[in-house]
RNA sequence: GGAGAAUUGGCAGAGUGGUCGAAUGCGGCAGUCUUGAAAACUGUUGAGGGUCACACCUCCGGGGGUUCGAAUCCCUCAUUCUCCGCCA
């Protein structure tokens, strides 16, 4: 969520930002959350100043109780009555033109970062590196959810009839190299510095609003409605509500955590072959990195959070490429994201296995999440994170680009942690 | 699940209807003293709205109510603690 005031005083910037996300409407919508803020702070002002005479009022009778001057007060008393009933009207009308503010403020996306192309689609992002040879494979070599079945490592007709599409049972070897996976991958993270945290899978409504899935993404989420709570689609929820309505330090930073958690998406409205085998599941685990930083050093972070999982993909020997993702593309909440996609060499297409992004203070206006500048004023933070990384697909780009007639190969640096060398 | 107690500023903790945004202690920050530090002493120290700046307004777990006036009384929800029950 914007800051009104940010908007109040950069208009032409945030007017500029939603042009680049094509957001339409945008005039109107930005004039309506300004006239909104007016008349909110307006009402405001009428309500403080009657506040101001009954509180003055109410004091006076007290006075006037004391010495006994009961008449008197009887008189004030009238007249606080009426405030009362002035102030009451007021505070609805606050009441009212605060939510109307505030649901605006709800609709207005974050302004992207000035490097962020424009665009409309996920054709206009931006390639900005790519590394890693995409392997010739062998002769009758197969799309992952063929290996999967051939050497029976992951069932998907399994999970079918324990829960339904798109929650796998992966068994055996696959289950191992699941386990190895997020071993592997929280001990990168936390060898470049990354708190590991093991956090909530559920959470509540205010955690919701504070990272800025709802009320954008409700229908993406599970619910709990009975105790109205949503499975997490990702750790970023639980780990940077830990820092919901919290003041730092200035010497805090930079905070940089770690965790795996499964991830539940109900993906309303995905449909097609994109959707085969692990590329689009209900349930999937992922090991994410968060880091909370002085609004000066956010970029700089971003930067650093894209070389470690740089790291992480030349470790695994994977052929990826990194893009920018382009206005129309970007994330509500995000002001610059980088996807890191894996070539799935079977499928012959790129697989998204990360996506880091730098959110600026949009969600730490919402989630109050504030620190203390050398000048003693509060100041929102930055926060950021990144998928380090998303198993499914990694799993999927390590099968498709790992066969051999002999087997599936596995990368060295997972060898320590799977035990075994080979799937076969 | 049942019974009881509690929830106050960074922390501890006072405050049972007006003079309370809130005593006191600790911690933090600044200063005096010191070669420096510690100790001691002095001052300062919650958040949000509003204003050019003041004024002023709101906030004592959340929500609602009583009252001219609520941290204080009532209702409700949440959480924590103690005892009992059940249990991985």
């Amino acid at each position: 969520m914007l800051q009104v005031a940010f908007i109040r005083e950069n208009k032409g910037i945030v007017l500029k930002g939603l042009a680049k996300r094509n957001v339409k409407n945008a005039e109107e919508l930005i004039a309506n959350t300004l006239q909104a803020d007016e008349d909110r702070r307006a009402i405001q002002t009428e309500l403080d100043a009657i506040l101001a005479e009954s509180n003055k009022l109410s004091k006076d009778i007290g006075q006037f109780f004391k010495s006994g001057e009961r008449q008197k007060a009887e008189i004030l008393k009238q007249k606080t009555i009426q405030l009362k009933e002035k102030s009451k009207n007021l505070t609805e009308n606050l009441q009212a033109k605060a939510n109307e503010l505030q649901e605006l403020l709800y609709l207005i996306p974050n302004i992207p970062n000035e490097i962020v192309p424009g665009g409309s689609s996920e054709e206009d992002n931006l390639t900005v590196f790519q590394e890693g040879e995409i392997p010739t494979l062998h002769k009758g070599a197969l799309p992952h959810w063929e290996l999967a079945k051939k050497y029976d490592i992951i069932d998907f007709e399994l999970g079918n009839k324990i829960t339904g599409a798109g929650f796998p049972v992966y068994k055996g070897k696959g289950a191992k190299l699941q386990r190895a996976l997020i071993n592997y991958f929280l001990d990168k993270n936390t060898a470049a510095g990354y708190d590991e945290v093991q956090v909530p899978h559920l959470v509540n409504e205010a955690s919701g609003f504070g990272t800025g899935q709802l009320p954008d993404k409700e229908g993406q989420m599970y619910h709990d409605a009975q105790d109205n709570l949503y499975l997490i689609p990702t750790a970023e929820v639980p780990v940077t509500n830990i820092f919901r309505d919290v003041i730092l330090k200035e010497n805090d930073f930079p905070i940089c955590k770690t965790a795996y958690t499964p991830c539940f998406r109900r993906e309303a409205g995905s449909y097609g072959a994109h959707v085969r085998g692990l590329n689009r599941l209900h349930q999937f685990d992922k090991v994410e990195i968060v880091r909370i930083e002085h609004p000066t050093k956010s970029y700089e972070a971003l930067d650093s959070m894209v070389n470690h999982v740089k790291g992480i993909l030349q470790e695994l020997n994977l052929p990826y490429r990194i893009l920018r993702l382009c206005g129309g593309d970007i994330g509500f909440t995000s002001a610059l994201t980088y996807d890191f996609e894996v070539f799935s060499t079977a499928q012959d297409r790129w697989l998204e296995v990360s996506s880091v992004s730098n959110f600026e203070n949009f969600q730490a206006n919402r989630l109050k999440l504030r620190f203390k500048n050398n000048k003693g004023k509060t100041e929102l933070a930055h926060t950021l994170n990144g998928s380090s990384l998303a198993l499914p697909r990694i799993l999927a780009g390590l099968l498709e680009n790992c066969q051999t007639p002999e087997g599936i190969k596995i990368p060295k640096a997972l060898v320590p942690y799977s035990g075994f060398e080979f799937i076969n």
